[in-house]
DNA sequence: CGCTATATTGATGGCGATCAACAAATGTGG
DNA sequence: CCACATTTGTTGATCGCCATCAATATAGCG
């Protein structure tokens, strides 16, 4: 962390006298729940598995990696939180994954006492960390077929869309982290993550531009995913 | 599905006059939500992928896997649900796995309207909604790292010692379900899960007792599934 | 008992990991 | 801006784990 002990107001645009706060620096566009900015240089850690869950964090730019390692040093990756995404949510005391900075990454800061407060006094909000729970763990059932089921070309390829998805579905995707990234969200190796990538551009059904820039034929790519 | 009458309430002994519901066929000990009782036969579908998220249920006895398949029939255990668990809760409209009697079993039924009414109006068992949904999320978490980076020696050992431990960790583990099912939650074939059985007990880490009693060495098991 | 399900064991093959070399991109100091 | 170092990515060669295919054994169950 850039900041140790939250100096919150110094280093941001000054909300005295705003009556409302943007939406964008809101929680589950919540008036009282008003996130602190926060930077983090590439491959920072944000949060380490086991350490005390005090903040929530939502991306403002940037993106961040949240996983688990073994005592060997394998290494899997949950997933990616992209701008507007949240992490960091626990019920329990503890963190119970690591998040770090894939990239130079801005997120908003709500301490976590404050986010149980307002969902103790409103029901509205207590649902909506629901759901937001809820689509996590939807994304990690879905995550689960990928790792146990599918092939690598299938697993690249499914990446690939999602991502895309995300990133407004033009099938122009940058990508903010590394094969080797890739390879621990994926459950392989990096050089088969380069390997597929390859593939499937001489199949035809992407062009890469560099190793981050993607172009995908998002018909085809949905063909290889297909569920 | 063969339904059972639970008269609930008439044979249970009262307090202070007013008749109680035992807590075990309640959801979250909360006294409104009474459950009612349904049995599947073994290999019955309680609820399929799409459908309406109508109930929530909780195992009495018996064992339930749910699950996601791909179009081709290759099919992804997400977990099995043993006598005391939750299972089929949903935010959305509607379930994304398919839920499956694993052997003959009885569950209680909850209506999911009248479980999100009681969470409108009684903010504690909306957080005990919340922190279920989340331990949910954990496990699957600890999955993805096990389908991801983990060996089939380790994923065998892994799903044994977390077995123990649910069945009171004593070291005799009595298995619900058939390899193929261990297989397609572990990601692998069923051969590979027998052959890791085989060598487990090679290695004096287990003892068969047929295909469905095992003994374990509880500390030399732990040794090979470290973390 | 046989009959069928389920489980074990064996033989072989392929996908992805590993090891290794090279190429390209990125960064740094002069 | 270029020489050089470092990081990141690609491609090739080989290996090994686990999947696949196949045969046999065992357990349930009428």
């Amino acid at each position: 962390m850039r900041h140790e002990v939250l100096p919150v107001a110094r280093h941001m645009p000054s909300l005295h006298g705003l009556p409302l706060a943007a939406p964008e620096v809101l929680l589950c566009g919540c008036p009282e729940l008003v996130g602190t900015s926060f930077s983090y240089g590439r491959e920072e850690e944000i949060f380490g598995e086991g350490e005390d869950a005090e903040f929530v964090y939502k991306v403002v730019h940037g993106a961040v990696r949240t996983c688990k390692m073994l005592s060997d040093g394998r290494r899997q990756i949950d997933a990616f939180h992209l701008p507007g995404d949240l992490f960091g949510f626990e019920t329990a005391a503890r963190h119970r994954m690591t998040a770090e900075a894939v990239a130079d990454t801005t997120v908003l800061l709500f301490r976590r006492r404050q986010i149980e407060d307002t969902a103790n006094r409103d029901v509205a909000t207590a649902r909506k960390l629901w759901d937001v729970t809820m689509r996590t763990l939807g994304h990690a059932q879905e995550h689960m077929i990928l790792l146990g089921r599918r092939t690598a070309l299938e697993r690249v390829a499914a990446f690939l869309t999602h991502m895309d998805e995300r990133l407004g579905g033009s099938g122009q995707v940058d990508l903010a982290m590394p094969r080797r990234d890739i390879a621990d969200y994926l459950g392989l190796t990096l050089e088969t993550v380069s390997r597929a990538l390859s593939q499937l551009q001489q199949d035809g059904v992407l062009r890469l531009d560099g190793a981050r820039k993607i172009m995908l034929d998002r018909s085809r790519m949905a063909a290889i995913v297909e569920d």
